[in-house]
DNA sequence: GAACCTTGTCATCCC
DNA sequence: TGGGGATGACAAGGT
């Protein structure tokens, strides 16, 4: 299938080349586009890859003019909604409407960029240069062009001279053969019939007329986009577009053009005539067969470049539109963007007269939607570029552009976006690869937690815990933060919320602490509660009630609410060796629920059996006042009621000891329930701080996998833009000698490489200088 | 019986 | 200067 595929391009190219040689006009796109699409996809493929879009045509097609399904307009049809949907989907990533536009850099005919003679450098931004198709009339404006179409074509000398010269036997024979050959294939003679060809035009034609005073009628566009035009002069036909069609000439043109140029022998940097007129005179000789070249195909190759694997790079733009298509909810974005019916990729290839560019392309309106000044894609220092003085940046649209830049700076696009394997081509001594201006967002500490996140979260985590797992899989601090889990910070963190009211006044946290008695404990004073101090003096209970509140765990309550408490249970410490020792010997601790069930005497009995030393003592020496009292009595009555006693000096000490050492006790409980609060509420904090770190991350994923989609977008329409440039001699630009860069205006420059990598080091250099 | 926890106590600092 | 709060350290007792 391959060799037959590339005898059947030979031979079409041979008998096209010998047919514009001879002056009759063959448009291979009539054949390729509308006639006979089988054969162009024998020999372009069935890729879209190949199609070059009509990006000023793509009003026509989507705005909803017919396009018969089998059309290979439909292949341009979809690349263009292809592109769209890409630029469309931008504003996922909120960057502001900016238009991307294409400059094409002015080849002079020595072959040679003429980036030091501005004379020759070519600014498009004249009217009668490129045009700006950005107001409502580019219906007009595109019709106004295509009008002059031919005409700049034949300024430019693309349209082959209307040799008059009758066809060897030779040439004859050769075209016979192609015949048979196509007719074989399945082709009809009728296709080659150049009589019934001019048959179809005439029908055409007629159409066509009709069509043209009124080209935008929906029914007449689409055999208008088949129609042919007969030159005036030469009688040549050649392929009339709706409006915004011309490109389909062009490329046509183009096409030609590069079968000629295939069979010319000159290399990449051979001198090429001033104008194609001139090219086929230089063609050395009708009788010689031409040589023809198998990588006319790709239009990111020239032809002495190494053949790159086309059906590799078919499948990966295949796979870059379907992860697109995946991506990209159109509904949304038609939502956002309320597409005007205008093509917002609508393509110029309008041509200046007396120019040497003879293709244009402008992205106009290439809204990369959403791009935000803070997120916008490129550097206005690119604005420095020397636009207006140099000649080898041609702006195609330079007007009306919003800043597309900043992020990704003025950067070498081709470095930026091409592969590898794209921009080392062979005979590549472009430098080292220009810096990937995304490539330090997707570091690799950013990647590692990313993949950190993703497995996390992959393995059911969720962010929270992925980060606690993340914390304490480094954690070397020993602070147990799952503490909270357990029922001593259950009771400490409910009980914090008291704490610190808890010294100010008793009676307050207790009344507060109906739910939470337990930890109300006795840090806020010594049993100030009037019910046990009742109970105490009732009983001639000398002192405070220290072992009671501690066997309640400092409870004012009810210990009986202790045994509701579950988690409670194992802290059911004994404390009671502040009892006194003969207490203790006959302290056989009932369970709290005795409590409830005993009488009042068995109840004074436990207490007394609970008392502390200090009570002890004090009843020892017969301190004639509570302990409670001792303690908590502010200094004034408590003087007051010192003196209404008359006591000894080892009573007044005994008093003194113990107010002194309740204080401290009661200092040392809300001092432990404050660090226990402290360290709560520093768990508390870790946690938050642990949650806001998941959300940051989660954002940041979120972030690097819209910049990382945004690559991958920008990078195909990258290469479908630097794919479908060509020079003034219809041939694809060398990534590896060219590159596009976007300026600071939002306008996209093709420029040498060796330029771009100049300022792709120049932009290395300022940061590196500022971290100095 | 060691390890750990809780609580009380002391010493000290500071207000 | 004494009272008292805060806190580290220690000991005792419990688990």
């Amino acid at each position: 299938m391959l060799s037959l595929k590339k005898y059947l391009t030979e031979g079409l190219l041979q008998f096209t080349i010998l047919l514009s040689l001879i002056g009759v006009r063959v448009d291979v796109d009539t054949y390729l586009t509308s006639q006979l699409p089988p054969l162009r996809e024998i020999i372009l493929g069935p890729s879209s890859a190949y199609t070059q879009t009509q990006f000023h045509n793509l009003r026509n097609t989507l705005d909803g003019y017919g396009i018969h399904p089998k059309s290979i307009d439909l292949d341009n049809y979809f690349t263009a909604r292809r592109l769209l949907s890409q630029v469309r989907a931008l504003d996922r990533f909120q960057v502001p409407t900016t238009e991307v536009n294409a400059w094409l850099v002015h080849r002079d005919p020595e072959g040679s960029v003429s980036g030091t003679q501005p004379s020759s450098g070519l600014t498009l931004e004249s009217s009668s240069g490129l045009q700006d198709v950005t107001g409502p009339d580019n219906g007009v404006r595109e019709s106004e062009t295509e009008q002059g179409f031919s005409e700049d074509l034949e300024d430019l000398g693309a349209v082959a001279p209307p040799v008059s010269g009758d066809l060897t036997k030779e040439d004859i024979d050769l075209i016979d053969i192609l015949w048979r050959q196509d007719i074989d294939l399945g082709a009809g003679r009728e296709v080659f019939d150049y009589s019934q060809r001019q048959k179809e035009q005439d029908v055409d034609k007629e159409l066509q007329d009709g069509g043209e005073q009124d080209p935008w009628a929906g029914e007449g566009a689409e055999a208008l986009a088949r129609n042919l035009l007969v030159d005036g002069e030469t009688g040549e036909s050649f392929p009339a577009q709706v409006p915004g069609g011309e490109d389909q000439t062009a490329l046509s043109l183009e096409e030609c053009l590069r079968l000629l140029e295939a069979t010319c022998p000159f290399g990449e940097n051979a001198e090429f005539p001033a104008d194609i007129s001139s090219i086929t005179e230089a063609v050395p000789s009708e009788s010689e067969p031409p040589v023809l070249q198998n990588n006319l195909l790709s239009p990111l190759l020239t032809g002495t470049e190494s053949p790159f694997d086309l059906e590799q790079q078919w499948q990966d733009l295949m796979s870059i539109m379907e992860m697109q298509a995946m991506e990209v909810n159109t509904s949304a974005s038609e939502i956002l963007y309320n597409a005007p019916p205008g093509d917002p990729l609508s393509t110029n290839y309008s041509l200046a007269p007396n120019t040497p560019i003879n293709q244009n392309v402008s992205l106009h309106q290439a809204s990369l939607g959403g791009c935000s000044q803070d997120f916008s894609l490129f550097s206005p220092e690119v604005e420095s570029l020397p636009v207006a003085g140099s000649s080898t940046l041609l702006p195609l649209v330079p007007s009306n552009s919003t800043s597309l830049n900043s992020t990704f700076g003025s950067t070498n696009l081709a470095g930026f976006f091409f592969p590898p394997q794209l921009n080392g081509t062979a005979n590549d001594t472009a430098g080292p690869e220009l810096p990937d201006p995304l490539g330090g967002l997707l570091d690799e500490a950013m990647l590692d937690e990313i993949s950190l996140m993703d497995l996390a979260i992959e393995e059911g985590f969720n962010p929270v815990q992925a980060s606690q797992l993340e914390e304490e899989f480094d954690s070397d601090s020993g602070l147990s933060l799952d503490s909270s889990h357990s029922p001593s910070s259950l009771s400490s963190s409910d009980g914090s919320s008291s704490s610190s009211s808890s010294s100010s006044s008793s009676s307050s946290s207790a009344s507060s602490s109906a739910s939470s008695s337990f930890s109300e404990e006795g840090a806020v004073g010594y049993s100030s509660d009037s019910e046990t101090l009742d109970l105490e003096e009732a009983e001639g209970a000398v002192g405070y009630q220290p072992e009671y509140s501690k066997f309640c765990r400092m409870s004012y309550q009810d210990p009986s609410q202790l045994s509701c408490l579950p988690y409670l249970e194992h802290v059911g410490h004994n404390h009671t060796y502040n009892m006194a020792p003969s207490a203790l010997d006959s302290a056989d601790l009932p369970p709290p629920s005795a409590l409830k069930k005993g009488s009042k005497e068995k109840q004074a009995d436990f207490l007394d059996k609970q008392m502390s030393r200090d009570e002890h003592r004090a009843r020892a020496m017969k301190i004639p006042f509570t302990n409670d009292k001792i303690i908590n009595l502010p200094v004034e009555e408590f003087n007051e009621l010192l003196s209404k006693y008359q006591l000894s000096e080892a009573q007044l000490s005994l008093i003194r000891d113990i107010r002194r050492r309740g204080k401290n006790k009661m200092a040392a409980q809300n001092c432990r329930k404050r660090k226990l609060d402290t360290i709560l509420n520093l768990e508390r904090d870790v946690e938050d701080l642990q949650r806001d770190k998941a959300r940051l991350l989660r954002e940041k994923v979120e972030f690097l996998r819209s910049l990382r989609q945004m690559k991958q977008k920008v990078q195909s329409l990258y290469q479908e833009v630097f794919g479908r440039l060509r020079d003034e001699n219809g041939r694809p630009y060398s990534p590896s000698q060219y590159a596009l860069q976007y300026a600071g205006d939002g306008s996209v420059l093709l420029i040498p490489r060796t330029m771009a990598d100049q300022q792709a080091r120049r932009q290395e250099r300022k940061p590196k200088d500022r971290r100095k």
